[in-house]
Parts: C-alpha cells; structure tokens; sequence
RNA sequence: UGGCCCCUCGUUCAAUGGCAGGACUCCGGUUUUUGGAUCCGGCAAUGGAGGUUCGACUCCUCCGGGGCCAACCA
C-alpha cells in the first residue's frame, strides 16, 4: 500500500528478470497489476526445524520483495495444527530466518492471528450456500471421495440448509461435538478431476491446546482454507510456493473468488530443492534424528540450518548457492559439489591461516639445539586474498607433521617428505630426511630424523634452490591438543529417497559420516582466538570449534569442508586420512532411447475417440484434433464461413491457435472463428505475408478485433516489394560485417540470425522467402 | 488407470520463433612458500517420431520417461 515502508533487504541495484517468477513479477508491475507493490511471504509451518531446502524458499521469496523499491516479505507461521506445533520451532524458524541474513517488516504474522476473520469468511461461505457440515465420518468421507480414477459420491449432508449450516457450525465452534464428528466443507464438485476439489475439508474440530491461542477454539482451518485466505489479509501479491502444491491452487483461487477478495494474490509453484547424498524431508529427518542416527537437530551432519550452523557454514554460502542454482519448474538434484563450491569460495576469502596436525609424526631436527626455540611470524592470509594479519608461530627441535606427509617409499609425482629429500616446512625451513625410526615390533613409523638449512629461515633459500613440497608442521611443545571431528555426506548414495520397495532408506546412511580424531595438535595462536573463528588449517580446510563441546581448556574442531585436494584424486585415494564412501553411482535417468517407439502408430489409441471431420485436404491427424473438441470444430466452423480453405484454415487452428490457448478453451479467445478464417483468407489471396499474418495473430490474442482492423491500425499494410527488402538486406550486412565474415568462412547457421535481423527491421513485413533468396545473392 | 506438471552438456540454470550460452563437475596448462586459490583453454546437451514455418529448444500431435494428487497434514 505504502510505497515508502523501508525495507531492511532491499538491493537497489538488482539484477535483470533472472527466472520466470521474477519476470512474472517484473511484468506484473509494468501491467500494474498491483498497483507496483510486490509483497510475499514466507510461511513455514512451527512444527519443525528450517533446512537448506526452506532456505531456497527464503532467499526467492525475500529475495524477490527486496529487488524492488517498497517490496516487503512477511514471515507467517501457517499454525493451523495444533497437534503438531511447538513455540520451540517458531523460535528456531526465527533465529535461522535472520541468520540466514533477512529481517521482515514489521511484526511475525501467525495465521492463529486470523481465526476469528476466518471464522467469519467460513460463515459468509455457508450464506452463499458454498459450504457445508457434513456429519460422515473421516473413513466415509475418504469412501465418498472416490479414487483417482473414479469420481466421488456426494455426501448426504450436502444440501442442509443455510439455517442448518450455520446453527451446526457455529455449535462446532462452541464445543458441542466430539472431535472428528463434523468438518465444514466447500460445496464444489465431488467428480472433479482435482481430488482436491471434491468438496475440500476446511474445517476440522479438535480439542487440542494450541500454542498461541490456548484453548479459546475447539474448530481449525485446514491449510487450504487458511492460506489462500491469509495471505489476502496480509495484501500479499504473489504466493510463491513448491510444486506439490500445484493441485491446491485451484482451491486458492476458487475461495478467494468466492468471497470476493479484490486484486487476489496469485499463487505459483517452483521446484523445491533436493540435494545429492542427503533428504530434506521433514519426515525423514525427524527418523534421523529420533533413532540416534545423528546427535540432534543440530548435528554437524544435518541439513538443517541449525545443524550447517553448527558445522561452520556461512550464511553468505548458502545465500550465493540458493542465487547459483536457480528458481525453475523442473523436478532436480542438485549435485552437492555446487554447494561445496560457495561453502569454500567464501571461506577462502575470510577464514585465518593456521597451521594444524590432524594426525602427528614426530620430527625431530637433529641439528636445531635442544635447549633452543623461536617465534617466527605467519601471516594470515595468503597473497591473493586481500586481508591483513599476522600471528606468531614457536619452532623448536621436535615438531609434527602429518603422518601421510611422509612416505619412505614413494611413488612417483609424490612430493612430500621421504628419506634424502628436501622439503619446506610452512613460514619456517628447509629440512631434510636423513633418517626413519620404526617401532621394534609393529614395524610401523614412529620418528623421522631431519636435519635444517639455518639459512633457509622464512621458508627460502638464499642460493635459489628450490624445493617442491611444503608441509605444514607444529611444534611438539608448543603445540595445544585437540579433538577435530571430521564429517563426511550423511548418505552413501546420491539419492537416498529413492530406494526398493519395502525398503528403508536409512539402510544407506554412511557409518563413516563422522570421524573423531583425539590427537590433534593445533598451533597455540587459536588460544588468543574468541571461539566461533573459522579457520582454515593449511592445507588441510576450513575448521570452526563446536559450539556445543568445544571449552577452552578441552578444544574440539569441527570439519566444515575438506580443501579440494588433487593429489588425492591424482594417487588414487580419496580424501587424506578418513575412510571414504564408495564412488557415486550412476543417477537414476530416463532412457534416452525408447525401445519400442516403433511399436504403435501414434494414431491408434485415439481413432474412435471424438468425431470424425470430413472436409478436404484435411490429414487425419488433422481431422481426429479437431474433431476431438467440440468448441473447437464450432471454432473451425466458423472460420470456414469467413474462408472456405479447411487445409489451411486447420493448420491456423491446430498450430496457432492451439497454442494461444493451451489447453484452455478456444471460448476464452478475444476474437472468434470469423476473424482467424478472415486473417487466413488475407494471407491465402497474399494481401499480407504469413509473417505479418503471424503479428497479427499475436495482436488478436491480446485484445481481440478483426484482422483488417488491426492491420488498418498497425500499419502493417504490405509496402515491401523486392528493392526495399534489397535496401534492408544490405544494411543488415553493411551493420554485421564480422557475421558475414564468419558465414563467409561457412559458418551457415548465421543465416537465421541475418534473417532475423532483416525482419525485425522490415516490422516483419517483407517476404521471408524473398529475404532468404537475397540475402543468399548477396553472401555468396 | 483420471487430472495436472516436467524433460537442454555429467549436474543445474539460460536462449521476444532467428548465432544453443553461463555456472558447477571433469580434463589439460599457467601460477604458487597451501597438491588451496588464481588465470587461460578444452570436453560436453535440446528424450523420440511426425507436423506447422523461410527458420523450431521454443508452436501443434503422438510416443517414451519422470513427478504430484485419493490426511479431518502443510
């Protein structure tokens, strides 16, 4: 309403219509449907914790209110269920919103908030005889219903009179019924194709305690009553939502037509969001969490926002990875890697350098003095990220470094630490291996000898040599001890969801998910750190101490996520110290090829349906489309009176005209079957070409009229003979001399876009065919 | 099986009926005191068959594949 609410998002500067709600919203604003108000909202359900998936919804919906001026986007608890909902999850959904980074004018909307309106809207429907009580019960009402295959019965309650209805329900309210003995439901049509349409349950009665409105209600509404309902009172413009609910969008407009909301928001659907190697069902995850396959809700594992917190991923990350992938309409998995991607790119550019061993081997410097130690300075950044900072870091004679840094046979391209070879110790020195300790019994490594180069101090050698590897190390003594957790995908497979029959998807969670490793030692710089610091420990990735575990005195790490790690892809091992799950398997695609395509006609199943036309010249295919839709033969029909030339009076119909109207009725079109047969007489007695017949077509769509109306007012008479298609022939070409040039050099697909472009400059006007010869002439 | 929706590189998102492009992954190379990051380059797609059109990813038809709907959940 008003334009001059300031809104905490808005982004000035946005971004071009980048998916098709946004460009529904850019064009309603220019048709100023709204008056130029874009208002959305968010509205989670309080029964559960907000996840990666919700967080798509999130940054589209806020995202979308704040890319215009006096946009808003609300957020509304959908709390209609009282047996479900907890003000823990309100909270929670709370504190995750605005973690995410977005904050929503004004007050935190409940639908509770709007029980008494909706109260009242119910009433006005059982006035307009559009509801009813119905008394059957919850199985009688589902045997009713019918199948999706079958229509329903009504019900026996559904011609009570107003009188009725109304003393009945306002009795539901009152308390006078047993829970589940009476719903109110809409009068619509128990045959309707939509099974949400068969007379849709509005009202439920349930003696539960709700969270917010007590015990002041014995009745609720049902999400469809409710949403459509609340989002007109909150004035939203468009009610943006996931795909499942698609069927539902009937019953949205159908209510609010009913009770005659003016200007009513407009609800469209997006595909939500799925994610290799993990499930965002809210059912799903609540097994996760209820059989202790996790700790909580908040596990590092979880997709939850609350768990991601935990884990050590920022925001900034998910918002730049819900921007990434997109807002569409089709069904998809978005490969985790993509994810990965932002959680790095970010955390490259904020998080401090440290140097820490996951898993120690002890070094001693066999020439460095015992007694001796020094502080060497660090930066904590490298040189391409743009941030200044610095910490100390203590060198003595014995030092850790990481087990796999050192190999005493290795292979080729490895160029680590192995006996005889030189490498550089990170800010620090050159050292050599000169000799390996092993264990008597086990045989297994338990020290390396090496011996430094004094003048390499800093990590540079004053005669230039250079060495290949640098490690990372800490020292033995100055070293603090540490827990570091590392956490692997939750799933062993991409799709956990889709699993055999009968079977259990959580027979695929990875055992190894999570991996503790309580040896650790970190740099002692940590200590001067308040904890929450996301760090990366060189070469290894990015850490952040648990919020949960981590004292100051007992330290415990989180692994956010892995540096990307080529050696490992180049020696065969996958990642650098924990056991990993097997490769992906392949993803569950279509066939691409059909074995038995060939095996029916496409005509076959169709042949007896609708009536048979029998006009010349038209093909059969033609005849069985139109035939098959009595509004359209009268269509066609019509058409002919104006032109009688089936042939090509059919092609308009099927072709165009069809496609105008997708799967719509052709009585909806602005303009009858008289004024399509009389553009198609123009085209056939070549007053105009069928190019321009085609912007005419697109004309008569939007407003309707007559073809040579449109024409007269267009200007769209035909004025292009063969000199002035010459004339924009070679201007086309005099303006696009590196186009022809690469035609020239047989890059033929050009020819299109020449065509095009002498079109679009000739209004579509001249001949296309005139244009092709032409332009053919001039290249050659 | 009735209705509705969807199908473009391995993944994901683009392309007023007119040059099929970007990002991630992957593969090379550059650079590097992180086998990170950077920079450069490369591989790679319109599910199939017909039709309309000068021209089809786009419009029409059929086929194939996938998804959603038969809670007094949302």
């Amino acid at each position: 309403m008003k334009g001059s609410k300031k809104n905490p998002n808005f982004k000035p500067h946005a971004a071009q219509p980048s998916d098709f709600i946004r460009a529904k919203v850019a064009a309603d604003i220019v048709s100023d449907k709204y008056g130029g108000r874009v208002t959305t909202r968010f509205p989670p359900e309080p029964n559960g914790y907000l996840h990666i998936g919700h967080a798509k919804s999130i940054c589209l919906n806020f995202g979308v209110a704040a890319e215009h001026q006096g946009g808003t986007c609300n957020l509304r608890f959908d709390d209609t269920n009282p047996a479900t909902e907890e003000v823990k999850y309100s909270e929670s959904i709370q504190k995750d919103v605005r973690w995410l980074g977005f904050d929503w004018e004004g007050k935190t909307r409940y639908a509770s908030d709007y029980f008494e309106q909706l109260y009242v809207y119910a009433v006005q429907l059982i006035e307009l005889s559009l509801a009813y009580v119905c008394d059957l019960s919850e199985a009688e009402i589902r045997e009713y219903r019918g199948t999706v295959t079958e229509p329903g019965r009504q019900s026996p309650h559904r011609n009570r009179s107003i009188e009725e209805n109304l003393d009945l329900f306002q009795r539901m309210r009152a308390g006078e019924f047993a829970d589940g003995s009476r719903v109110l439901r809409a009068k619509i049509d128990m045959a309707s194709p939509n099974m949400i349409m068969r007379d849709t349950i509005l009202y439920r009665i349930r003696r539960l305690h709700h969270y917010r409105t007590g015990d002041e209600w014995y009745i609720y509404p049902m999400y469809d009553f409710t949403h459509c309902l609340s989002d007109a009172i909150e004035k939203i413009t468009h009610s943006l939502c996931t795909l499942e609910f698609k069927d539902n969008r009937e019953i949205y407009d159908w209510i609010l037509r009913a009770v005659a909301i003016q200007n009513p928001p407009e609800q469209t659907e997006f595909a939500r969001l799925n994610l290799d190697y993990t499930v965002l069902s809210k059912r799903k995850l609540i097994r996760l969490v209820e059989e202790r396959h996790v700790s909580g809700w908040d596990d590092p594992r979880m997709p939850t926002l609350a768990g991601l917190r935990r884990r050590g991923v920022t925001p900034t990350a998910i918002r730049t990875f819900c921007d990434l992938i997109g807002v569409a309409r089709t069904d998809s998995r978005i490969d985790i890697a993509k994810f990965e991607y932002c959680i790095r790119d970010d955390l490259n550019m904020i998080a401090p350098r440290v140097m820490g061993v996951l898993h120690p081997l002890r070094v001693v410097i066999e020439n460095y003095p015992a007694d001796s130690q020094e502080i060497l300075e660090a930066p904590s950044y490298p040189h391409d990220v743009p941030k200044e900072g610095s910490r100390d870091v203590p060198f003595s004679r014995i030092l850790y470094i990481e087990r796999d840094d050192f190999l005493e046979d290795p292979p080729p391209g490895y160029f680590r630490l192995a006996p005889g070879r030189e490498v550089r110790l990170r800010y620090a020195y050159f050292i050599t291996c000169t000799d390996v300790k092993k264990h008597p019994d086990s045989g297994d490594i338990v020290e390396i000898r090496c011996t430094y180069d004094p003048e390499s101090r800093g990590g540079r050698s004053p005669d230039g040599r250079k060495v290949k590897g640098t490690l990372h190390w800490v020292s033995a003594e100055h070293s603090v001890p540490a827990e570091v957790r590392l956490y692997d995908r939750l799933f062993n497979v991409p799709d956990p969801e889709d699993i055999p029959d009968g079977a259990d998807f959580l027979t695929h969670v990875n055992s190894h998910s999570i991996v503790r490793l309580t040896n650790c030692r970190i740099e002692p710089s940590v200590l001067n750190d308040p904890p929450g610091i996301r760090y990366q420990f060189e070469r290894l990735g990015y850490f952040v101490t648990d919020s949960v575990d981590s004292k100051a005195d007992s330290l415990v790490f989180n692994r956010i996520i892995p540096l990307r790690d080529t050696w490992a892809k180049i020696s065969g091992k996958r990642g650098r110290s924990e056991p990993r799950v097997e490769e992906s398997m392949p993803k569950k695609k279509a066939d691409k090829v059909p074995k038995h395509y060939l095996d029916q006609p496409p005509t076959s199943q169709h042949e007896s349906a609708g009536v048979q036309l029998n006009y010349n010249g038209l093909s059969q295919e033609e005849s069985r489309i139109i035939g098959g839709n009595t509004a359209l033969i009268a269509f066609f029909e019509d058409a002919l009176t104006a032109h009688d030339d089936p042939a090509a009076v059919a092609k308009w119909v099927i072709n165009d005209v069809l496609g105008e109207i997708s799967g719509g009725s052709v009585d909806s079109l602005p303009f009858s079957g008289v004024d399509l047969g009389s553009l198609v007489a123009l085209v056939s007695n070549k007053t105009i070409s069928r190019s321009t017949a085609k912007s005419v077509f697109s004309a008569m769509a939007v407003g309707g009229g007559s073809p040579s109306e449109i024409i007269e007012r267009d200007g769209l008479t035909e004025t292009f003979d063969a000199q002035s298609i010459e004339k924009a022939v070679k201007s086309t070409l005099a303006t696009h001399p590196d186009k022809v040039n690469e035609y020239k050099r047989g890059r033929h697909g050009l020819m299109g876009f020449f065509v095009g472009q002498v079109m679009r400059e000739t209004g579509s006007r001249a001949d296309p065919e005139t244009v092709k010869r032409l332009l053919r002439d001039s290249l050659s």
